[in-house]
DNA sequence: AACAGCTTCAACCGCTGTCTT
DNA sequence: GAAGACAGCGGTTGAAGCTGT
């Protein structure tokens, strides 16, 4: 597999994007959805890449952000869904409509993570292989004219950016990023794959460090084949129910089995109730 | 007012997974 | 099956803003 080469082309921008990138994007994913991330800054007409793109696209400038502070009710799914799943940060972006796993994750670093016991925190792990030591980028541009956040978010608060005939605001009213992505750009944002592959495909798995201990040992393999991305659930209920977790054949009881039959309907709402409920197994 | 330390969060980096050829 | 291309993910960074002294 060979590696993207971004950003290797120099004249590529980097640091904070200005309002006037983010018409450019904004108009040019409205006109003409967003096929293909490395394509799009060259036919946009942005010196960025089509990484930079994706991730302001991703986090700041689609319409369904929903930006401001978490809720409680928020902070407290964050903090269950990450119990479940580790540092998914898709996967638990995927059960709050509006955030974005960047943001997820930041919320979860600043405030979140003070809140558990000193112990918890320590065994939150990270779910990857450790990677080796990120090496430092010779010189980077930065913040050249970069705006406060807050400000950036007072300013856009006041001032909603316009989508061609649409404003991009009240991500209340939005559906959740799983599929909200379609509602942004035209018909021809038929493949758009960014969201909606997001959530379907997403694999919810289980920490294999850090909660495997604690939780149930659920198989990644399970989550990941269960979980497909084109929500085949039939076909995979079928095969869902053939699965044994190593030891622990969950679907000998009985309430995970009823759990498990039903995502075959539900999609990811069942999956969180089925974890949730996976959760609460060892005090049946 | 000035400075230092801390916090926040947008953006970057590098890796992995998936699809295509 | 191998290799390339791309999208997506999670970890990390660092400047701006905030707070305390």
């Amino acid at each position: 597999m060979g590696r993207a080469p971004c950003c290797e082309k120099l004249g590529l921008k980097k640091g904070p994007w200005t309002p006037e990138e983010d018409q450019i994007l904004i108009n040019y994913i409205n006109t003409n959805g967003h096929n293909n991330w490395r394509a799009l800054p060259k036919q946009a007409g942005l010196l960025r890449c089509g990484k930079s793109c994706r991730l302001r696209w991703i986090n700041y400038l689609r319409p369904d952000i929903k930006r401001g502070n978490f809720t409680n009710e928020e902070e407290e799914t964050i903090l269950k869904l990450h119990e479940m799943l580790g540092n998914r940060w898709s996967a638990i972006a995927a059960r709050l409509p509006g955030r974005t796993d960047n943001e997820i994750k930041n919320v979860w670093h600043t405030h979140l993570k003070k809140r558990l016991p000193p112990q918890e925190n320590n065994n939150i792990k990270s779910t990857k292989k450790p990677r080796p030591k990120q090496k430092k980028k010779l010189e980077i541009t930065k913040k050249s004219n970069k705006t406060s956040s807050k400000q950036k978010q007072e300013k856009e608060e006041e001032e909603p950016i316009k989508i061609g005939d649409r404003t991009m605001m009240s991500p209340n009213t939005q559906c959740s990023s799983s599929s909200s992505i379609n509602n942004t750009t035209n018909n021809n944002n038929n493949n758009d794959g960014v969201s909606m592959n997001n959530s379907s495909g997403e694999s919810i798995n289980n920490d294999d460090d850090g909660n495997k201990d604690d939780n149930l040992a659920l198989d990644e393999e399970f989550w990941s084949e269960v979980l497909s991305s084109d929500n085949s659930y039939d076909e995979d209920a079928r095969k869902f129910e053939d699965i044994e977790f190593g030891d622990l054949d969950l679907f000998h009881f009985p309430l995970l089995s009823s759990s498990a039959s039903s995502v075959a309907c539900d999609g990811m709402d069942s999956w969180y109730d089925f974890c949730t409920k996976s959760l609460e197994l060892p005090q049946l």
